[in-house]
DNA sequence: TCCTTTACGATACGTTCGTATCCTATAGCT
DNA sequence: AGCTATAGGATACGAACGTATCGTAAAGGA
């Protein structure tokens, strides 16, 4: 048998690459070459693991959610309903410039997918996903009081999504580390998790 | 003197054309030559009143708050005040080709404004006076008794941009008239709204 | 040790891109 | 009527693109 590689992995690494690209020059700055230059490989090796460029952002969207739910994981699931929440919106806002290189993907995917009806989807699965998640976990809030109950849950599950998104518009036109911005939409964000879920 | 022409007008029926080449094929097909073929004139003619690309993509941009703010100019101000702001998010969002295509462009300048600190002011300046405008109006409901006047307003005006350009996001995913959905994300607008701004 | 299989790089090909340049027709002024 | 400045089309050019193809080095099984 030949040479062995982990397969997996390369596809990984490369995609890795293309987010760190993504970050620094935007996501039409991406090739094939490009994107081996800063992988540090040729670009006949890229074509090896991603036959054509679309399979490549393919795998970089993939992974967007990946270092989403690895972030989810770290979150500390003890004290307040509505705080937990938070940390679970907060690890999806582009705060530094890995979180900003998904986002700047995700909305790049978004705008695709209206004239893309595969893309659209696609991503009508994950956010159907990200939003029966969240539902679920409403629910949970509500079952331990922590959640007003007068409200249907799959409304707030929509709002907690949209509010996730939009408020990650605005913080992709800040630069990066403009805090008082930041301070400010997370007060915000902080006032609609609570006007909106808070027991009154 | 020679052939006179409205170049204004000569240059917002090139744009047009180019925002419906957006919502048809999407933003990654146009080109100065598609755009062109769109418009029904020369490839030569478009550069005559874009210098380059980046210009051309710009004056879309221009035209989509344009384009809205007329929207905004045709809404019945009467009649309370949480439904005629209902109104005005409404008009922003895609629920129809038109919006969509816009919606599309503006996407794409948010992605691209993460790696484009030109781009970025811009969006930033331009979600500034919606952030304002917003806050005055805002500001006026309260005056009125009809905006609970506990909480404020410029949180509130954060929560309002941010769940426009969020639901924005999910409404692109759905195929036009996939109704149900759509009646979903509207029916969470209403909730978050009177939630929000409803005295109580 | 030889052979087979694969990784990876190098190179080539055809297309499309943004942009520059040139040409011609025409509308208005003197 | 003739001149001139502009509109608009045609064409050209170099760069970058996605992708296909070929060559070479190396690693593991026989």
């Amino acid at each position: 048998m030949p040479k062995v590689v982990d397969r997996d992995e390369r596809k990984r690494t490369i995609a890795e690459a293309l987010l760190r690209l993504v970050a620094r020059q935007g996501i039409e700055k991406v090739s094939v070459r490009t994107v081996a230059a800063e992988a540090g490989i040729s670009a006949g090796a890229v074509q090896k693991y991603f036959a054509t460029k679309e399979d490549m952002l393919a795998v970089a969207f993939e992974l967007t959610g990946e270092f989403l739910v690895r972030r989810w994981a770290d979150i500390d699931a003890e004290g307040p309903f509505i705080e937990v929440l938070r940390e679970h919106i907060v690890a999806a806002l582009p705060l530094d410039e890995q979180r900003r290189a998904e986002l700047v993907i995700v909305f790049a995917f978004t705008a695709r997918a209206a004239a893309q009806p595969d893309w659209a989807r696609r991503l009508q699965r994950d956010y159907g996903d990200a939003h029966d998640l969240t539902t679920r976990f409403l629910r949970f809030g509500q079952s331990t009081g922590e959640v007003r109950d007068d409200l249907d849950v799959e409304r707030l599950a929509d709002l907690v999504l949209a509010l996730t998104d939009g408020l990650s518009a605005r913080l992709l036109h800040t630069p990066l580390l403009r805090s008082p911005q930041h301070d400010e939409l997370l007060a915000s964000l902080d006032l609609a998790l609570h006007e909106l879920l808070a027991p009154r």
